[in-house]
DNA sequence: TTATTTTTGGTGTCATCGCTCCAAAAATCC
DNA sequence: GGATTTTTGGAGCGATGACACCAAAAATAA
């Protein structure tokens, strides 16, 4: 309970740091991406961090404070294309939804990490233990849905999605698409597969013209 | 590796079997679909199934070989609706896509069992134990996603979809929906949301008259 | 009743998991 | 170089996980 003094606490005088420990970070993100928070072990991270089980304590605190640390460090990381898309001021909604479960394909199917997204699949299983990260989990979903119907209330305003669009509703449908695309990633469907269920899924876009958003 | 004899290997003489099997083999079941594997200990399971371990053991075999027992007990049971509806010879495939993915939002929210599916979102991370069974589970994903292909493709046979329909394509797309829903279904979402995603989902449909099937 | 077959409780085992502690080493400032 | 501060390797620990075994009990056919 008592917050854990981790690597920095006192620094300016003493030994620094020896390993990188945002490359570190970035060897568990990339664990637990592939393997979730339960079929990572221990072992397993230190072992691709490169550290020692100390090490390990001494700078993340726990198992779960890395997970939650990792899961930031992914947000920040896939948030980056993914709001770059979603709020590039210069294109419409329905262009920048096309564009990015375009991106959505793409990402989750690049070599140089595991397939699908780490946020999508995590946390879906509801043992006593993982409560926690399950409720997280849930919140960082809840989160990114909440952004796409921003973008898509931003859209009426600008006057090029429908007035009468359900706005809430249209993202949790691109919501749920996107872990569908997970899932399809998952099961090693290829970026072109992805990309052709995304504009299936654009179909679903509201049908006809924008009216007068200004009343 | 030698195939464990379980119970019921010489019927006729001795004592019978004294707890129910099939029931046992529900609540493994249900906390499977609630937990997940790893999620789920032994002891949970003979707790819920309300056998000792000695007993599970003689049964079941094993904790992998029971969550196989109940992942098929889990296929028969949500294969009935599935199945019923993508094959009730009487409606076109646009309607019964429509009226599976309604029963989808109904069935993954009941009350009387987990919220989603228990197929869409397990195994999907992989851990070095965890292959076999992840693989398992993207067999079954892919099964249930050539059968809607095989519906699709019926469909345009009949004359009610579009001829040049990319059958798999289409599959794949509801495919992904379905495990989308189930993401929300976990994440708490009503049968109202689940419902109204999927009548946004169905606006994707091919549009335009089916062509002559008869060429 | 007896022989036969299966179930059961209880106990044990071996591995893994996630930590935790400690003494020694390393790198900075003075 | 010495003091200070932090990191590191290594050993160990309590808990849990998934079986595994066995003698005793129970229920049936004969």
């Amino acid at each position: 309970m008592t917050p854990k003094i981790i690597q920095g606490s006192k620094r300016g005088r003493g030994r620094p740091a020896v390993f990188d420990r945002s490359k570190a970070l970035f060897e568990a993100m990339k664990l637990f991406w592939e393997r979730g928070y339960e079929g990572t072990s221990f072992d397993d991270l230190i072992g691709a961090m490169g550290i020692s089980a100390s090490s390990f304590y001494n700078s993340f605190g726990s198992k779960e404070a890395l997970y939650c640390e990792a899961t930031r460090a992914y947000l920040d990381w896939a948030g980056q294309w993914f709001f770059a898309i979603l709020n590039e001021p210069s294109t419409d909604a329905r262009t920048a939804f096309a564009l990015l479960l375009e991106a959505t394909a793409e990402e989750f199917t690049r070599g140089d990490h595991p397939p699908g997204c780490m946020i999508s699949l995590a946390g879906t299983h509801c043992s006593p233990g993982m409560r926690n990260i399950r409720d997280m989990m849930s919140e960082h979903r809840a989160f990114s849905e909440s952004a796409m119907a921003a973008r898509i209330r931003k859209g009426i305003a600008d006057g090029d999605v429908p007035a009468d669009t359900d706005c809430g509703m249209l993202a949790a449908y691109y919501s749920a698409v996107a872990r569908g695309l997970a899932v399809q990633a998952r099961d090693g469907a290829s970026r072109e597969k992805l990309s052709e269920i995304a504009k299936v899924a654009m179909r679903a876009w509201p049908p006809g013209k924008a009216r007068d958003a200004r009343r």
